[in-house]
DNA sequence: AAACAAAAGTTGTAATACCAATTTAATAGG
DNA sequence: CCTATTAAATTGGTATTACAACTTTTGTTT
């Protein structure tokens, strides 16, 4: 069970003693030999695992005088992506998802088509469904000839990775509605490779409305009578229906 | 003059010989000892520059074989962002930052109109009248209350700003119109005072159609006749035209 | 009380040894 | 001659020890 090299635990350990609070920012951490005596490693080790959080600028190695614990580097653009939750997720996809669609019913190509649909054949033998998905959308975004677009349908999708609520959220739904879902992949496909417009956004916009329905289905299952008062209220607010109108 | 400290030097060293393609992605660094008896320092300091590289995740340390160079830290997103032309990022913006203005016009506050209200204002007396561009812009994305939207909207003004040629086209058509473009932004903060969601979108539109044609027009100039021709295809491909209907 | 000096503490670097895993070379067998 | 097994060499992983350079603390002296 000892995959990885003992600098890398030992600097793993240390960077959650560190985000525990047990060793504030600006706080010393104890001399190198005193943590290698704590961990039952040797000095050089200690010193390994400190140079591998000098370098991921967690702390500043003062020459003789010790180890200081730097401010998280909460950036801002951390800040921001912390605070999106699934729905909002979810409804940016469909806007921006949306009119990707749009556009790639204007300019994609009969081998990006066929690209799409192998991802059909893919998702409906079930083999790697995910992984389909994602090259799905991956596809038309880049049949938009757009890298802006594309660029940001590949945050989102980092932001739907890295986000554990996020993740955990979109799974259960994903799960559980396999086969909406391959058909709504097909609708979009069909309305694509008809060149049309208007269709290609409707089908995308569907795709994502039941998954934001799905969404909240499962959080009013989970919620309380006062929260799901409260849900209802929001479900104003993500709703896509001033899209259709 | 010896400020940094030893294994610093060392892992700067050898970037530098894997940056000058002595050690080309994939091959494979001399051992250890070989480093420390070419670089006159002990095996101790070698293995913390290789460290450092390793968390920095410029090479690869399998154990017992040797320590090996990966991909240059090009990452994908990296990629992707330096082939966004111009009018590719005005062209999502348009779609993005328009269908964030239908979404803000039915969540927007009082006070977010109040601040709307202040960058015309301040882009009408002249100071400052960049900075007033992007908050308008990032007022409303914010006022979606959506934070992916957020996100996406930003990272479209940093990539404004990363890409010098994105960005000198940019100041070179803004500047030439400034007129126009606080009387569109006038536009939009009227539909959006009104509540009125496909308003909202079509004066975001309008902003960026205008914006889209400007950039044509000064391409256009430069360009040459036979780049001409290219041109008014690829304005086929950007034109916005198929969003009105 | 201030200035200086000594001492203790801490990191920096080196040298060395041994271990474990991998790679390479040699060897035996077919 | 080729293949498979085995042995040796190579290589990184960790530990131990030692000393140097620098910082901080302490204590003494003026």
């Amino acid at each position: 069970m000892k995959s990885r090299r003992m600098f890398w635990q030992i600097a793993e350990k240390i960077e959650g003693l560190i985000d525990s609070g047990l060793y504030p920012t600006g706080s010393r951490l104890p001399p190198e030999r005193e943590l290698a005596e704590t961990f039952n490693v040797s000095r050089p080790t200690i010193r390994e695992a400190v140079i591998a959080l000098e370098v991921k600028q967690r702390v500043e190695v003062k020459t003789s005088s010790g180890v200081y614990v730097l401010d998280s580097p909460k950036d801002e653009e951390q800040e921001t992506l912390n605070k999106v939750s699934a729905f909002e997720l979810t409804q940016a996809r469909a806007l921006v998802e949306g009119e990707a669609a749009a556009l790639a019913a204007q300019s994609i190509s009969d081998e990006e088509l066929k690209a799409l649909r192998k991802t059909l054949v893919a998702m409906e033998t079930g083999v790697g469904a995910e992984k389909a998905d994602r090259e799905f959308h991956l596809i038309i975004s880049n049949a938009t000839k757009n890298n802006a677009i594309l660029l940001a349908v590949k945050k989102f999708w980092e932001l739907r990775d890295s986000l554990p609520t996020v993740k955990s959220t979109y799974a259960d739904v994903c799960s559980s509605s396999n086969q909406d879902r391959l058909e709504e992949h097909k609708a979009i496909y069909d309305a694509l490779k008809e060149r049309n417009t208007q269709a290609a956004r409707a089908a995308m916009h569907a795709h994502f409305n039941r998954l934001i329905n799905a969404l909240f289905e499962m959080s009013e299952a989970k919620a309380l009578e006062e929260v799901r008062k409260k849900t209802s209220q929001t479900r104003d607010l993500y709703s896509l229906n001033h899209l259709v109108n």
